[in-house]
DNA sequence: AAGACGAAAGTGGTTGA
DNA sequence: TCAACAACTTTCGTCTT
C-alpha cells in the first residue's frame, strides 16, 4: 500500500487486513484502525428516538416474526356458501394447508437469516472488522439457526457472540466491552450466549493471547515499533512461564507493554496505559509486580 | 504536585456440591 | 440453588520523583 506516515516519513505501508488496520512498517504506528466507520452522526437520548432515527438495520425489537401479517387454511372443508366440498377438494386443502404451514416457516427462517444478516454487517462494519470474518460468523449464525439456538435468544445477542467467537478465532483482538459497545447488548448476555453457542456447534476457540492486544495499545500511546516488539517479547516468555493462565489477556497486555515502554525509555504513565487497556492501574500494577518477579526484568532508571 | 505502590474491601461471574 | 472462589475494581493512605 502506498502511503506515509506521518512519524517517519516511509512510504512503505503495510496493509492488515485481518486486523483492519494500515501499520508502518518502520517505526509501527498504527494510521488507520477501523477503516470505515458506518456509525451514526446522530444523538439518541432515549430508546424511542434510537428506533426512529436508526437508518441502517431492521428496528428489530418491534419485529415479531409473522406480526399481524399470517394466512391460515381454516379446517371446516365448507365452500363460500357453507356447503360441504367433495372429497377431492378436501384432500387438496389438505396439502394445501400442509405446505402453506411448512412455506411459512421457512420463511420465518429466511426473515430471521435477513434480519440477522443486515445487523451482523452493520456491527461488523463499525467494528471494522474484515470480510471474511463476516462471511465465516454469517455461516456459523446460519447453523445456529438451523439447529434452532435463537429461540428465546434476542437475535442481536446471538449474532454479538456470532462475531465475538470469530474475532477469537480470527485473533483480532476485540473485548466483550467494545462488542457490547456497538451492539448495545449487555457483556454478560453475549457471554452465555457465546458459551452456549461454543458448546452446541462444537466450535473450537483458541485462548485469547494477549500479543493481539499490543499494536493497538501500543499506538494509541503513540509508541514505537520497538517498543511494540518488546512487549511481545515479554508476553511470549511470559506465556512460556505459563504466568498468563486465568488472566484477563488486556491486563497482562496492559502490563507488557507498560514495561516496554519503561525499558525503551518512552514511559507512559499506569494510568495512561491502563485507559487505552480498559483495565484499572492496580490490575496493571498486579501483573507487572507478577511479570517483574517470575521473569527476572529489572527497572533501570 | 503528580505518579507509583500496595492494602483492604467490594463487585460480578464461574464453579462445584 | 447456593456458597466458595478467583479475578478485577474502587478507594484510600503512603512513598517517590
Amino acid at each position: 500500500m502506498k502511503g506515509t506516515c506521518p512519524d517517519c516519513g516511509v512510504t512503505e505501508l503495510e496493509h492488515d487486513y485481518a486486523k483492519a488496520e494500515v501499520i508502518c512498517k518502520k517505526c509501527g504506528s498504527v494510521l488507520e484502525d477501523n477503516m470505515v466507520d458506518f456509525g451514526p452522526e446522530w444523538r439518541a437520548f432515549d430508546a424511542d428516538q434510537k428506533a426512529k432515527r436508526q437508518r441502517t438495520g431492521a428496528p428489530v425489537k418491534y419485529m415479531k416474526p409473522n406480526k399481524g401479517l399470517v394466512t391460515e387454511i381454516d379446517r371446516y372443508n365448507r365452500d363460500i356458501r357453507g356447503s360441504k366440498i367433495s372429497p377431492q377438494a378436501q384432500a387438496q386443502m389438505y396439502r394445501l394447508r400442509k405446505w402453506h404451514k411448512r412455506s411459512s416457516i421457512s420463511s420465518s427462517m429466511e426473515r430471521n437469516l435477513t434480519i440477522a444478516l443486515s445487523e451482523l454487517d452493520r456491527t461488523a462494519s463499525t467494528l471494522g472488522l474484515p470480510n471474511n470474518v463476516r462471511e465465516a460468523s454469517a455461516l456459523l449464525y446460519r447453523k445456529a439457526v438451523e439447529k434452532g439456538l435463537i429461540r428465546g435468544r434476542l437475535i442481536e445477542s446471538v449474532v454479538s457472540a456470532v462475531l465475538y467467537t470469530l474475532c477469537r478465532q480470527y485473533g483480532i483482538p476485540r473485548t466483550l466491552d467494545e462488542i457490547s459497545a456497538v451492539s448495545g447488548i449487555p457483556k454478560k448476555e453475549i457471554g452465555r450466549t457465546y458459551r452456549f453457542i461454543k458448546k452446541e456447534l462444537f466450535v473450537k476457540v483458541p485462548l485469547t493471547n494477549p500479543v493481539h492486544y499490543v499494536p493497538r495499545f501500543a499506538s494509541e500511546l503513540d509508541l514505537s515499533g520497538e517498543v511494540q516488539e518488546r512487549a511481545k517479547e515479554i508476553l511470549e516468555e511470559a506465556i512460556g512461564k505459563g504466568l498468563i493462565s486465568g488472566r484477563g489477556p488486556t491486563g497482562v497486555a496492559a502490563a507488557a507493554v507498560y514495561i516496554a515502554g519503561v525499558i525503551m525509555g518512552e514511559r507512559r504513565t499506569q494510568k495512561e496505559v491502563a485507559d487505552v487497556a480498559g483495565v484499572t492501574e492496580v490490575t496493571i500494577r498486579n501483573r507487572y509486580r507478577e511479570l517483574k518477579r517470575e521473569l527476572g526484568i529489572k527497572i533501570a532508571a
